[in-house]
RNA sequence: GGAGAAAUACCCAAGUGGUGAAGGGGCUCCCCUGCUAAGGGAGUAGGGCGCGAAAGUGUCGCGAGGGUUCAAAUCCCUCUUUCUCCGCCA
């Protein structure tokens, strides 16, 4: 969430850029402002009666000892501290408005975030390598899993319901070798590999700002408050939840693979065929902890190490960045790394890496110290690095042969222990 | 899942309603000792929030959240985590 302080000395800027999101924030921020006054006109009163009651309690036992009589003291006290307890609880529900209006405000884009209403206005950073031309009509790669038995989603719909695949033999082999390159490539590059929970609790959803707006988006477990992470985003920038890290700590960088469950509400239709948009899936995330000057740089080097493995599998892709009409909820700045992928005849989306500044460590409370030793709020930063399912789909579809076989890009012939996927 | 116990600072730990939350270890600094060991002295509760230009000052912090009371580490309720035992399980 955003500094209340930050809010109050730029009004101005904080309602513009919000606006370029496609809507007005200008009444959250008005109730913001409105709460924060209230609430700091209740402190004063009430802590100056809170010092009064502590100076007379003090006061209390030396007069009993000495023979006075205190029943009229007392009664004064007791009056004084009923309105102790009506002021606290005012503050109380005014903090909770606060608190919640506050929670309904995303990110304030970046400045260099260019405007725009939707993602037809993303501006493209670059690009590398160029799609295959076909000397032969490329198969989707929902039709190359089932020619090749590797891919099964008519049993998964009988089992568990739509948007649910079965991987099969050499199928379920190439998952797992994707994934394991990937937390290779990431570990060799510096990160350290985290195997995460793939439950988190209400508190964590709502450290990473999936909660309270995106809540019919996610898996809730009936009778808990636990849900199905949708990223591994979700536990691993949590395990910082309530710290203070240590300055020499950082930057932090983790590599997560976990399976992501996303109720896709409303996405009904959108990539109905193949892997682009499953209800569970698989991805390894990057997650970032950084000292607060140091996020632009680290935006960077994410974005590059994400870009690497698509490099080492040989796969065409450009990169874009959001304008401010698409940019994430919780995001300052956020890169979309795009695939290749012929079936769609375009580039699709298979990374996005995002900077939060110090907008989700806010919410989960994760800081570190700056040179005096003074606690303030880290930067958080995190990419898919990248989504393992599209990248099954984008190796088919690049890679198939007009035999109908799938040749197996070099990087991942150790893990799959041949270099074509044949009938 | 059931029963019991526990949670106080970097660590150990005292504290069953009342003026600044004992004590010890460790750590930092100083003294003494040609080095070391031993000894002596001092310091060692962070963090949030409010007011203030600042110095400062107030307030809240004894696992978390409520409650009782003029006053709570202490009494009551709920929750979390850890440990022991039992059950179940990979």
């Amino acid at each position: 969430m955003l500094d209340v302080k930050f809010i109050r000395e730029n009004v101005e800027k904080c309602k513009t850029r919000l606006a370029l999101r496609g809507k007005s924030y200008d009444e959250e921020i008005d109730a913001v402002l409105a709460l924060d006054q209230q609430r700091r006109d209740i402190i004063g009163k009430v802590e100056t009666m809170k010092a009064e009651q502590n100076k007379v309690s003090k006061s209390i036992p030396k007069m009993k000892k000495a023979g006075e009589d205190v029943t009229a003291l007392l009664a004064e006290m007791k009056e004084l501290s009923q309105g102790v307890k009506e002021l606290d609880a005012q503050r109380t529900q005014v903090e909770e408005q606060l608190h919640d209006m506050l929670l309904t405000i995303p990110n304030v884009p970046a400045d260099q975030v260019p405007e725009g209403a939707d993602d037809t206005c993303n501006p493209e950073v670059r690009r590398w390598s160029e799609p295959r031309q076909f000397d032969f009509e490329p198969k989707a790669h929902w039709d190359i899993g089932k020619a090749l038995s590797i891919l099964d989603p008519e049993t998964a719909a009988k089992v568990t319901g739509s948007r649910f695949h079965f991987y099969k033999g050499m199928g379920a082999r190439l998952e797992r070798a994707v994934i394991n390159y990937f937390l290779n490539t990431h570990t060799d590059n510096g990160y350290t590999e985290i195997l995460p929970p793939f439950i988190a609790n209400a508190a964590s959803m709502t450290g990473t700002g999936q909660l309270p707006k995106f809540a019919e988006d996610m898996y809730h477990l009936e009778n808990t408050d636990q849900y199905l992470i949708p990223t591994a985003e979700v536990p691993v920038t949590n395990m910082y939840r309530d710290d203070i890290i240590p300055a020499d700590q950082l930057p932090i960088r983790y590599a997560a693979y976990s399976a992501c469950f996303r109720g896709e509400a409303g996405a009904a239709g959108r990539d109905a065929r193949g892997l682009i948009r499953q209800h569970q899936f698989n991805k390894v995330e990057l997650v970032n902890f950084t000292a607060p000057e140091d996020s632009w740089n680290q935006l960077e080097n994410l974005t590059r190490e994400a870009e690497c493995v698509l490099q080492g599998l040989g796969l065409p892709y450009r990169v874009v960045m959001l304008c401010t009409g698409d940019v994430g909820f919780s995001s300052a700045c956020t890169y979309d790394i795009e695939v290749w992928m012929p079936s769609y005849g375009r580039y699709v989306e298979i990374s996005s890496c995002s900077n939060f500044l110090d907008y989700q460590a806010r919410r989960a409370n994760i800081r570190c110290r700056n040179e005096k030793g003074k606690p303030q709020y880290a930067h958080t930063l995190n990419g898919s690095g990248v989504a393992v399912g599209r990248t099954v789909a984008a190796i088919l579809e690049n890679y198939q042969n007009a035999d109908g076989s799938v040749t197996i890009p070099e990087a991942l012939r150790g893990f799959m222990g041949t270099d074509v996927i044949g009938k």
